[in-house]
DNA sequence: CAGTTTTTGTACTACATCGCATAAAATAGG
DNA sequence: CCTATTTTATGCGATGTAGTACAAAAACTG
């Protein structure tokens, strides 16, 4: 597929910035109310070039989100984990995650994954599995940063990390949701800051319950 | 439009239970792709009696989430707000809200508006306001029912009640968005308890910090 | 330069979908 | 029984959509 075959005639496209075109496209419209001619328009190749190139549809989404995920949520992740304190790392974290969900100009955008596939996932499995993947990563890491850093001594050993993982996983899901309803940058910061403030205060290594 | 006109030939159709099967196809294919010829097979009416009875599509589905906000979601308020401990009141909602949300056997449902227009209400403003609305109702809902809470005593003084509202928000879209990716019941109500109880542990009344 | 390979662009088929026009059916009133 | 009124049912036209077939175009290879 992106195989750079030295032979033929050379493609007038380049295959990443097609991918994020067409995720543009997505999420901007939703994923049932795109359609190919909107990835066709939004990527500037015919039809038959998107087929050959990426597949149906749901083949172009999921390859243009696993771009998405190898960059933007590589970087999340990378920044949550490289942050020594906790509570850095986690303000760090949100603060990236409102950025990347509301855009300067062009409309309430949300997460490209849990806010697009939302409304298609009961009806479709392998975009509810999709979606479901997207759930799992996303606990899976807020529980492995919290288990190091109760390991490291930063929060009460009695924590139960999974419980704080799913109320920061709850955190990320309201905002990518507000953020599509049109909720501004600096709202969704002060409701990150202030749930943040709030899980801290529950998970302080000196309170005694 | 529910005017019972006496003359003429009476209608087949029950435009409460017309409602309840179109909600059901949106809670099953999502927004956008559901068809009027779905809404139509459902509520066995014909396309031509549809948009007479109820207008377009939008229109279908305002009416059909106004209903739906008539019953369940007026139900889960008045039991947050009849039940005196706020504690037991939170725990009846959460319950029943993930028992609306899981269904026995017809697959993932989720919110019928959390998990059904997020993915449109980008491109859409009328869907972006509906969405909006939502959101902003049951903001308005749990603030109004910690701030009771806290003028009787039952949490800290200076609790923060936005801040708690925004956490118990921040669940039910957390629960919506999981149920819609097939997380159980099971799953969905160890999630909601252990958040409450982590919720509560920050806003307990003797709680000095 | 001729042949091969890959991409591109046009066109086409088949079908879904919206919204409405129009006639038939079913009831109440006179 | 006839007329007015309202709903139902059939069907039409225009447009959107998915997926593909086919030939032209543009590069490399020998």
């Amino acid at each position: 597929m992106t195989k750079p075959s030295s032979r033929g005639r050379p493609r007038q496209y380049d295959p990443e910035q097609a991918l994020d075109a067409a995720l543009g496209e997505f999420r901007r419209r939703g994923y049932s109310a795109t359609s190919l001619d909107h990835l066709s328009e939004a990527t500037k190749m015919a039809r038959p070039s998107l087929y050959a190139a990426f597949g149906n549809k749901f083949d172009i989404y999921h390859k243009a989100i696993g771009q998405y995920a190898d960059r933007s949520v590589a970087r999340r992740q990378q920044l949550l984990f490289a942050e020594p304190s906790l509570k850095k790392g986690i303000a760090e974290y949100f603060a990236l995650i409102v950025e990347t969900y509301t855009p300067d100009e062009d409309g309430p955008l949300g997460c490209a994954i849990l806010s697009v596939i939302s409304g298609e996932a009961a009806a479709d499995p392998a975009i509810r599995a999709e979606l479901a993947s997207a759930l799992e990563r996303t606990d899976t890491r807020f529980r492995d940063r919290l288990d190091i850093a109760r390991a490291g001594g930063e929060i009460a050993t009695d924590t139960d990390t999974r419980a704080v993982a799913d109320m920061l996983a709850a955190l990320q899901h309201s905002l990518a949701l507000r953020a599509r309803a049109g909720t501004g940058r600096a709202e969704l910061n002060r409701i990150a800051n202030a749930t943040i403030a709030l899980i801290f205060k529950t998970i302080a290594p000196g309170t005694k319950d």
